[in-house]
DNA sequence: GCCAAGGCTGCGAAATCCGCAGGTCTCGGT
DNA sequence: ACCGAGACCTGCGGATTTCGCAGCCTTGGC
């Protein structure tokens, strides 16, 4: 039963995550509630969100299971890196010629990459970068991110101070 | 098994979580271990934690409520907004004159903004907005962000798509 | 009509969470 | 020096929650 090969077979039995165009499932009503719950407090029971949203605890838990394995979420503990001490952040602006998408790959594939998005406007990707220190900073932007084959130019943001991280979209 | 935990009983003074000068706790390097589990996997048992960690369940336990009260992380779902399905992202680059803080802080109080940090560069603040649609998103950055006194100017950045995003500083 | 697949429910059994009492250590006041 | 307060830890039961599985229902293909 792990088919999971291309078998794109247009068999399409009815499906609370079921695969759009690019992959990318798409959700109905009850596992955005779920969801919802989760980003309140992402340790809380199945049951109490099985009450609030009308499904028994299994179907959530399946349900839940079924979203982190398709990776639509994850749980986990966020922090402000800066607040926990160690540690230099900044954003970073890029602008490339040539394909886009292989360069927000490559930048991916950094570990020290945090975040990676495509954008419209005067960048074509933003990246942020969490660092040891400033030479390690440093050395990722100009050595690494610059070197890439397809990098016209960078722009960078130190972090100074994180006012505000949320995770409540949906909810207001 | 001899837990290879990364408590060392001395020369810790006690109180694993002291404030500092602007009210940020300092971490010792249990609670940064705990953090680091949670980070992989914000549902892991207590008892698992304890194990990895060198501590009892209930002493994890407490760790972890204390880190959440004092607001130092929090335990959550996250997701890509885009992938969800509705709304529309971006980050906005904002230039200030007079108090930056100010400026940030009333950023903060908006609920279409989910993140904010000041930064040095060309840019005194980046936020991240989360809107309805495109209507919804123009409305928050035109009328709200740019009607703020002490705002000079703002750079928007519409997200097209998130190629990454993890919270694992701390482990590679 | 029949069958396969996906989803939901309803159980026990196992594991986890929770609250609390009791012990240790350090600091600071008398 | 002595003693109390505060912070932290451990060890327990008991209440909850998680887990795995069998069974039922519905949908869509053949």
């Amino acid at each position: 039963m792990q088919s999971e090969g291309v078998a794109s077979r247009s068999a399409e039995h009815r499906d609370s995550t079921r695969e759009s165009r690019n992959g990318t499932p798409h959700l109905d009503a009850v596992s955005l509630a779920i969801i919802e719950q989760l980003q309140e407090d992402g340790r809380r029971p199945y049951a109490a969100i099985g009450k609030a949203v009308g499904l028994s605890e299994a179907a959530v838990r399946q349900r839940v299971q079924k979203l982190l394995d398709q990776g639509v979420m994850q749980i986990v503990a966020v922090t402000d890196p800066l607040t926990v001490g160690f540690r230099r952040q900044a954003m970073v602006g890029v602008n490339v010629e040539g394909d886009v998408e292989s360069i927000a790959d490559a930048l991916t594939d950094m570990s020290e990459v945090e975040y990676v998005v495509m954008t419209a406007g005067s960048f074509d990707i933003l990246a942020e970068i969490v660092c040891e220190d400033d030479d390690h900073l440093l050395d990722v932007i100009n050595k690494r991110i610059r070197a890439l084959p397809g990098v016209r130019s960078t722009e960078s943001f130190v972090y100074l101070k994180l006012k505000k991280q949320t995770y409540m979209w949906g909810t207001r």
